[in-house]
RNA sequence: CGGGAUGUAGCGUAGCCCGGUUAUCGCGCCUGGUUUGGGACCAGGAGGUCGCAAGUUCGAAUCUUGCCAUCCCGACCA
């Protein structure tokens, strides 16, 4: 493993994947497009997944596990949402391979084994989870259905990248089904507002909630809120979403249920969605020059120990004395390991450790010892400290709480720092040019304007914000009244 | 799927133009020793179908053709 990464301001692409490789997270696997995560990647993911599965169950939702192969004409029901995802389908044509006769030792798919009907491997599971639901629901008293599920998902994508776009990834899906209008929208915006909050608070990342225009809606929905999140190069990442799918996946799986007044109705529908592309946001909006910074609420490894001795005579004094430090920290129920390896020095783990984000490091030697103090260096700032060992678990945890907050502060201020209004078509591409970031500014409503935008620019409508301010204006491309201003950006 | 580039040990590479002993170097790995407050040092050692296949040749990492894979740039996308 080389010991040089490569900085944001050389090559900002290769430095993310540097920090995904040589941090640990994850590696390229043997198959185009496919990542391995590898354990530290998984602890963190796992760490996310945990907590977002006590916040779906706190708002009444349950797991289920639903397949993953879709026959085609099922998956073709919906025909907007098919034909949104029709491009990216890896499709199962075939159930068997043979031994092949013109070469030795070689399989072939047997072409007597064809599959009736082709089987699509979901790249969401409307389908299959409707075709379901339908046997599900008879009347008001089955809803609604609140169900979440933990999964893989496949779309065959032309170019990918670690974690923010790959064939396959893990995500989960929330489907939802409800009586009413009223009560899906209404759904669709707490889920979003569970995102942002998990964002938020547990990645330390800030995010704009709102409203997707129609180009940017997911294939099958009505509406599609979002929270779009800043990375550190100034480009947009949309972070989760949350569909109000009307009654389009009820009708196209005739989805019916009796109300109150014997009468059949179709349900009103939702789903919802965060994948494994949140670790690669986190990435790129808080890591440094020295490698991942991980907020302490989801970091796999909250504090690590570093011993510093000289020959091995001092050794069992300061393992002692690490391992009551250990478990006074792990009785406050940080997550501490203790790296007593003697197959590497101090200087290294300190450098393997910053490049792996542990957000705190605790140092002690004989020095530290004698004078009942240890060293705590925190990652998000790198600022070292000496601090008695009298009440050392109180501190820590009071520090894990000031780095969460810090480094959610820094990245709300850069956030904040870069949207920036544009009220003409030359501020709108010197800002876009000059700045990145968010531009936010009036815009006609129109489709055809958002193309163009999107063509001259390649900057996107990202979202319109949930609490837009409205106001009289006039659009920085056509010129034509508008009523509120919206934030374009360039994407990831 | 178009345009460009690259494949040599786990990683990074030299050699290729101009074919010729046992394929270079660094990191990492293994053994022993000395070390340990910011990526240690010394000595010894292991590790290779030179992407795959065919061709040219007395002889191919090197030349030719085909295939495969990866990366970059486009179109597509969470």
């Amino acid at each position: 493993m080389s010991k040089e990464l490569t900085s944001r301001a050389e090559d900002y692409s290769q430095w993310y994947n540097d920090l995904v490789i040589k941090g640990g997270l994850a590696d390229y696997s043997a198959v185009r497009g496919c990542m391995v995560i590898k354990p530290y990647g998984f602890a963190l993911w796992e760490n996310m997944r945990d907590q977002l599965d006590r916040m779906f169950k706190e708002t009444g939702h349950v797991n289920a596990y639903f397949p993953l192969f879709v026959p085609k004409s099922l998956f073709e029901a919906e025909e907007k949402n098919a034909e949104g995802f029709a491009k990216e389908c890896a499709v199962v044509t075939h159930y068997r391979l043979k031994g092949d006769p013109e070469k030795k030792g070689k399989l072939m798919v047997d072409p007597e084994a064809k599959l009736e009907e082709e089987l699509v491997i979901r790249p969401t599971s409307e389908a299959i989870i409707w075709n379901t639901y339908k046997d599900w629901i008879q009347s008001y008293r089955d809803l609604p259905l609140l169900i979440n599920q933990w999964a893989n998902v496949v779309r065959w994508e032309m170019r990918t990248r670690l974690f923010l776009r790959t064939a396959e990834f893990l995500w989960q899906e929330g489907h939802t089904a409800h009586a009413t209008k009223e009560e899906a929208i209404e759904e669709t915006v707490k889920m979003l507002n569970v995102y942002a909050e998990f964002v938020e608070t547990y990645m330390a990342l800030p995010v704009i909630k709102g409203v997707k225009t129609a180009n940017e809606r997911f294939a099958g929905a009505e509406d599609t809120y979002c929270i779009e999140a800043l990375m550190q190069d100034g480009k947009a990442l949309q972070a989760g979403t949350s569909h109000f799918l009307g009654q389009n996946f009820a009708k196209a799986f005739e989805v019916q249920f009796l109300n109150k007044e014997n009468k059949q109705e179709y349900v009103w529908a939702t789903s919802w969605g965060v994948s494994t592309r949140l670790i690669g946001a986190l990435i790129m909006a808080h890591s440094d020059d020295q490698g991942l910074i991980i907020p302490p609420r989801i970091a796999p490894q909250q504090v690590v120990i570093v011993p510093i001795y000289k020959g091995d005579e001092s050794k069992p004094a300061i393992d002692a004395k690490a391992n009551g430090i250990m478990t006074a920290l792990k009785a406050k129920g940080i997550r501490v390991k203790y790296d007593n390896s003697d197959t590497s020095r101090p200087g290294w783990k300190f450098a393997q450790y910053e490049l792996q984000g542990v957000p705190v490091r605790i140092a002690m030697g004989l020095r530290d010892m004698e004078n009942n103090v240890v060293e705590v260096a925190r990652r998000d700032t790198k600022e070292k400290s000496s601090v008695s060992m009298d009440g050392l678990a109180d501190h820590i945890s009071n520090l894990l709480e000031e780095i969460q907050d810090t480094i959610y502060q820094r990245a709300l201020a850069f956030r904040n720092e870069n949207i920036r209004p544009a009220n003409s078509w030359n501020e709108f591409i010197q800002l876009l040019d000059e700045k990145a970031g968010f531009v936010s500014a009036h815009w006609d409503g129109t489709p055809e304007t958002e193309e163009k935008i999107k063509e001259l620019t390649k900057a996107t409508i990202r979202c319109i914000p949930l609490d837009n301010k409205q106001e009289e204006g006039v659009c920085v491309l056509s010129g034509k009244p508008s009523t509120q201003r919206v934030l374009f950006a360039r994407a990831y």
